[in-house]
DNA sequence: GACTTTAAACATA
DNA sequence: TATGTTTAAAGTC
C-alpha cells in the first residue's frame, strides 16, 4: 500500500472553499455536495466513493457493477487518485509530504459518530449503484436510481443545499464537530452494547475492500492482477500500509481522534492483516511508531468514575489531523533537519520494500541467533566494544516528553506549532532554535517539530507540551 | 541515503 | 506485565 493510493484528504473541520472530493480523468469534478446522501450525513467509505451525480450516471452502464466487482470502477471514476494528478491545494499549506487518506475513511467505523446513535443498518444507505441491496441477482440495478423512492430521504429535511460551496451544515459536519460529545467507548471500560455492533452482514465493507491500484492492470485471465489487493484473499491492502498510516487511520476513526493503546490494538485486529498475526511483533511496531512519530501525542485520560485512575491515550496532533501523517523514520534522532527539506513523499515501493527488509532482518537475526546457540557463544547485538563502553560509560536513558514543543517556545512557528517556513532554514534548525539536543526534529513546509530529549522548560518554568 | 519493518534492550508504572 | 523509548539491522529503491 502506498501513500499514492490515497487521495489527499480534505480535513472536514477545515475545509478549504475550493475543496473537492472526487477527481476523475474523464468526468468533471464532483462538488462536495454531491458526496452527500439525502440524510445529509457524510457517507461511509464505499458509499462515498460511488456517489455519482445523475448528470454523470448515464455514461455508466449499470451492469458494470455487481457485488464482486463493485469496487472496480471505470477509470473515469477511479476512487483512488491518479498519483500524477496534482494534489489539491490547501491554501498555502504544502502537504506534499504527507500521507493522505480518503476522506471517507473517517467515520467508516461501525461505531462512527456519523451514525448519530443509529444502528448501522438504520442509516439510509445510498446510493446507486454500489449498494448491493439495490442490485438484483444479476448484478443489475433493481431500483431505478433516479426514482426518488430509491432513496430514504427524510422529507422533513431541508438542509440539502444546492450550492457548490460546501458548508459545514450542508455537509452534515455538525455531526463531526459535535463528535467530541460522543461518549467514548473504551474497550476496557465500556464495552459496546450489542446493538451497536452490527454484524458484518450489515457492513459489507467493514474490511478494506478490493480496489484497483492506479498501476494495476487486469491480469491476462481477466482476474485481479497481482497489484490489486483484496482483503478477502489475505492480500490486505493494510498489509503493505505503513504502521504510521494505519495508526493514523485508527485514530482518525475515533472520537476526539484518540485511543488508548489497547484500542489501537483492537483496531488493528479488526481492520488490518497485521493485527491478525499471533505474534506480538506488530504490537511492538505500533508502540514504536507511536513513540517515534510526532503525529501521535501521548496524553492522559482520567478514567470515568475514578479520578485517581488514569490511562494513557494517544491522540493525533492537529497537523496530523489536518494533513496526515509523516513517515515515522523522519523523526529519528540524528537524522537532522536538512534532509527533510529535500525528501518527498516516500515512493510507494519503499513501503513494501521496508516491509520486506524488516522481515528479512528478522529472519537473518533468527539465523544468527541459531548460529550463536549452536556455537554456544553469545555476543551482544552491539558487540564487545559496545558492551565495554556501556559498562564503563553508561549512557543516561532519558524519556522523551510526551509531545512535541509548541510554537510558544519556537519563534516563527506561527499558528502552527509544527510549521516552519523554509526560508528560516538557512542554518541548521537545531542551531536556530537552540535545540541541539532535540530529538528527531522535523522540518518541512508544514512539518512537525519533534521531541526535545530533556524538557520543554519555558520562561515560567513549566514544561511545554 | 531514505524508507519501513522488525526485533530487542531498557526504563517505568 | 504492559507500556513506552530507543537503537539497530535488513532489503529495496
Amino acid at each position: 500500500m502506498s501513500s499514492e493510493h490515497y487521495r489527499r484528504r480534505p480535513q472536514i473541520n477545515s475545509l478549504p472553499s475550493n475543496f473537492q472530493y472526487a477527481e476523475s480523468s474523464g468526468a468533471p469534478m464532483q462538488s462536495a455536495h454531491q458526496m452527500l446522501s439525502f440524510d445529509s450525513l457524510p457517507r461511509a467509505q464505499n458509499d462515498q466513493h460511488f456517489m455519482i451525480t445523475p448528470s454523470t450516471v448515464p455514461n455508466i452502464p449499470s451492469n458494470n457493477y455487481n457485488l464482486t466487482t463493485s469496487m472496480a470502477m471505470p477509470q473515469a471514476f477511479t476512487v483512488w487518485s491518479d498519483p500524477n494528478h496534482t494534489p489539491m491545494d490547501f491554501d498555502s499549506q504544502n502537504t506534499n509530504d504527507c500521507y493522505d487518506y480518503s476522506p471517507s475513511i473517517v467515520g467508516n467505523e461501525q461505531d462512527s459518530p456519523f451514525l448519530r446513535g443509529m444502528s448501522y443498518s438504520e442509516v439510509p444507505r445510498t446510493c446507486f449503484p454500489c449498494d448491493p441491496r439495490m442490485l438484483n441477482e444479476g448484478g443489475n440495478m433493481a431500483v431505478d436510481p433516479f426514482d426518488a423512492s430509491a432513496y430514504l430521504r427524510d422529507p422533513n429535511k431541508s438542509d440539502m443545499q444546492t450550492s457548490t460551496e460546501p458548508t459545514p451544515t450542508s455537509l452534515g459536519f455538525d455531526a463531526l464537530e459535535n463528535s467530541h460529545n460522543f461518549s467514548r467507548l473504551s474497550i476496557s471500560n465500556s464495552p459496546k452494547p450489542e446493538h451497536e455492533t452490527p454484524s458484518s452482514d450489515y457492513f459489507p465493507f467493514n474490511k478494506p475492500t478490493h480496489f484497483p491500484l492506479p498501476s494495476s492492470e487486469p491480469s491476462e485471465d481477466g482476474g485481479i492482477s497481482s497489484r490489486e489487493m483484496t482483503a478477502v484473499d489475505g492480500d490486505d491492502p493494510s498489509a503493505d500500509e505503513p504502521y504510521a498510516k494505519l495508526i493514523h487511520r485508527a485514530l482518525m476513526s475515533a472520537p476526539d481522534h484518540s485511543m488508548v493503546l489497547q484500542e489501537i490494538y483492537e483496531w488493528f485486529r479488526k481492520h488490518t492483516a497485521k493485527g491478525a498475526s499471533d505474534t506480538k511483533g506488530w504490537m511492538n511496531s505500533i508502540r514504536h511508531n507511536l513513540s517515534m512519530n510526532a503525529a501521535f501525542k501521548k496524553t492522559e485520560r482520567k478514567t470515568s468514575g475514578d479520578e485517581t485512575k488514569k490511562s494513557t491515550e494517544w491522540v493525533l496532533e492537529e497537523f496530523a489531523i489536518k494533513d496526515g501523517v509523516q513517515s515515522t523514520t523522519r523523526y529519528r534522532k540524528g537524522t537532522g533537519a536538512k534532509k527533510f527539506m529535500k525528501t518527498e513523499n516516500p515512493a510507494p515501493s519503499r513501503q513494501s520494500s521496508g516491509r520486506k527488509g524488516g522481515i528479512s532482518a528478522s529472519k537473518t537475526k533468527m539465523q544468527r541467533q541459531q548460529q550463536r546457540s549452536m556455537s554456544g557463544t553469545h555476543r551482544s547485538r552491539h558487540g564487545h566494544g559496545y558492551e565495554f563502553l556501556r559498562s564503563h560509560f553508561p549512557t543516561q536513558r532519558h524519556s522523551s516528553p510526551p509531545t512535541p514543543p509548541t510554537h510558544e517556545n519556537i519563534p516563527g512557528a506561527g499558528c502552527n506549532p509544527y510549521f516552519f517556513p523554509k526560508q528560516q532554514l538557512e542554518m541548521p534548525y537545531e542551531d536556530m532554535c537552540g535545540l541541539q539536543d532535540v530529538q528527531g526534529v522535523y522540518i518541512d513546509d508544514h512539518g512537525p517539530i519533534f521531541a526535545n530529549n530533556h524538557d520543554y522548560a519555558s520562561a515560567d518554568g513549566l514544561p511545554r507540551y
